[in-house]
DNA sequence: GATGAATGAGGCTTCATTCAT
DNA sequence: TATGAATGAAGCCTCATTCAT
């Protein structure tokens, strides 16, 4: 998965103060998106959740664009390493899907928030509608090998057609997630991990264990 | 579904020439926010595209919110008139499953910009949510209340949650058309409607026919 | 002598209020660039000047750039029209030569001040610089020719370089009347035209009459 | 001629680390201004120009126009140095005035960028335009009184006014080298003085040898 | 002394909304 | 009713100067 920020040229503090300031305006930063958007969110809001004054922010970035970048690299950084933190409890398709749902809830859970900011920036912004691309596009290849995996175990039937069942399945669990944890229907977590899980076998013809 | 502007108090025309001012207003509007996003979108732009004077505007509508709250109560009704002109094949669940589906794909390609543009304002304005909200209530109601069908009817086994598997199930469908109509990930409408159905079907365990 | 602001497109009003409008805030931007200078004239002062609110001035010109040039153009329109208005008193090249020398200090006298204001912006100003190289253009392309045509006469001795004297009496001329009139060095302008005259005379060995 | 920076009380250092430091900043300073101009030269080029850090500019200089000023003293001793280091080649005052008008010339080119940036900061800078009043003072009154003793020894006629006759040729001289070297007018030097002190002499009715 | 980070005042521009004609 | 001009609040960015290490 691309960095966002790859292209971005920020200003790298040379003293650990500055290391600290900086520092600072990115947690600053993420604590200001998550508590307005990030439309409402304005460079004075940040400099303040981070507790320096306005120009400092001008030190180490050139736009909201910028800082923001950051931290939904930190984001998806971290979204990834709680998915996979998961431990693997058995070897078979709904045990691997299970724990693959359990690990994106729980992440997504984990950064209800943000995720919730990067839905909206991806709906404008050209630059991020591509990060949700990509990281979309990794969750859908995944499924889409593990379908074909399977067809060719002769457990999933050849009338699935490999690509659309990831796709639809992926946009199962993505949307599922998002009407949970932003939109906040009710929802408990371990009965939203099974009923995934069965759907989702079921789906596809795998036994759900 | 409430309406989104029965609450505003528009100025309603009395002269002929005012109606068709103010529908000159609100078809250049979804023009403008078609191409542009309701973020990029100005008053003057509106003006513009509807061919009258800046002023004219504020003749009719209070802001941009207004006019914005009415174009998507003309979308709304347009999408439901779409989706459910689906003639109606069969009487088993696949087909109404399919029925229902191919509907909804219909219906979200005729209008998929200003659906793009919709799930755009959902993310930060709360009138609008309610309205997503809303809007998606009502097709997970219809689906719940099919489900609990089936399962009286012995089609469906009791280790589904009705509510669990038609939020999931509507999910997987909204959030796939938005995929592939808003995304432009690749697709047919035919093969997704069958996928769709398959899936639908399967997870619940009712035939495919 | 091409027009500074030929490339820019500033709004043009349609109502005589507009008109108006667009008048007085040219008539400011003079008043404050002559106040102030170019550098120290903000856009708040211009429309102060212009008795108008700030957001006014964006109606019709983008930029303090873009009025500074219309306001420049008017100038060096005033200063031809002042210049060229100098009654012709006699056909010798003296006379000629005096007449031209008022017609400039009269010219330059009348705007002084914005003469000042445009010797500023031409130091920093690739576009202004263009402006004044070809003002000066303007007046050594003519002397030029005058020189040409006394050495066709026999007036003017072959020893002399028309490029270099026109060059270095047009330099004379200009820079003399930038000492008095901008600098404020002492001079009466019929004494000054009446040794202008004769060292530009004598310096071509042209009869003083 | 009055240094510009005699008010002025920098820092003078002690070590000769700091004096170099200092140094530095002065030569870097003059760098960045022919680079830039006044206008565009920021602080922060200063110090990149002279390779020491931001701050370190401080310790030395309290503002920008401190060390323009130094810049300009170190100018205009050159000047004077490089315009007063012609041969003396003859008694004659076509002589004097040649050899007046080629040092001008030699050490306006050799400080070319440096006097462009000096033109412009005189047309917004009290201090810069005493400067610039005090320079042109100094050849003045040495013309006028030349041209008296000229007078006085019967090779100039009465009707010259020494006074206006010294402004006007000084201007000459001093505008046709802005002319050549700033604005980048074609010219060949020796062409230049030799046209210049022709015109020069013949004005003032003396022989040009 | 030298360094590089922190500060915040100042000026610019946009555009939703109001107003005069 | 229609028009288009006028308004000014809000947010952005720069950079001279000060400060902590």
């Amino acid at each position: 998965m691309a960095s966002l920020s790859e292209v971005a040229t920020p200003h790298i503090p040379t003293t650990s103060r500055g290391r600290r300031t900086r520092a600072q305006l990115v947690a600053g930063a993420r604590a200001a998106f998550e508590k307005n958007g990030y439309l409402e969110t304005r460079v004075v809001d940040i400099a303040a959740e981070a507790d320096v004054a306005y120009g400092t922010f001008y030190t180490y970035f050139t736009s909201r664009e910028e800082i923001f970048a950051e931290v939904v690299d930190d984001l998806l950084a971290d979204f990834q390493a709680i998915a996979h933190a998961e431990p693997r409890v058995g070897r078979t398709p709904a045990a691997r899907i299970e724990r693959s749902n359990r690990g994106y809830l729980r992440a997504y859970r984990k950064n209800a928030r943000m995720m919730a900011v990067l839905e909206q920036t991806a709906t404008f912004s050209e630059a991020l509608m591509e990060v949700r691309r990509n990281a979309r596009g990794y969750w859908v290849e995944r499924s889409q090998r593990a379908i074909k995996q399977w067809q060719a175990e002769g457990l999933v039937d050849e009338s699935v057609d490999p690509y659309y069942a990831a796709t639809c399945l992926g946009a199962m669990v993505n949307r599922s997630a998002y009407v949970w944890l932003v939109l906040g229907e009710p929802y408990d977590e371990d009965a939203a991990v099974e009923q995934l899980t069965r759907l989702y076998c079921r789906s596809l013809g795998l036994p759900t264990d």
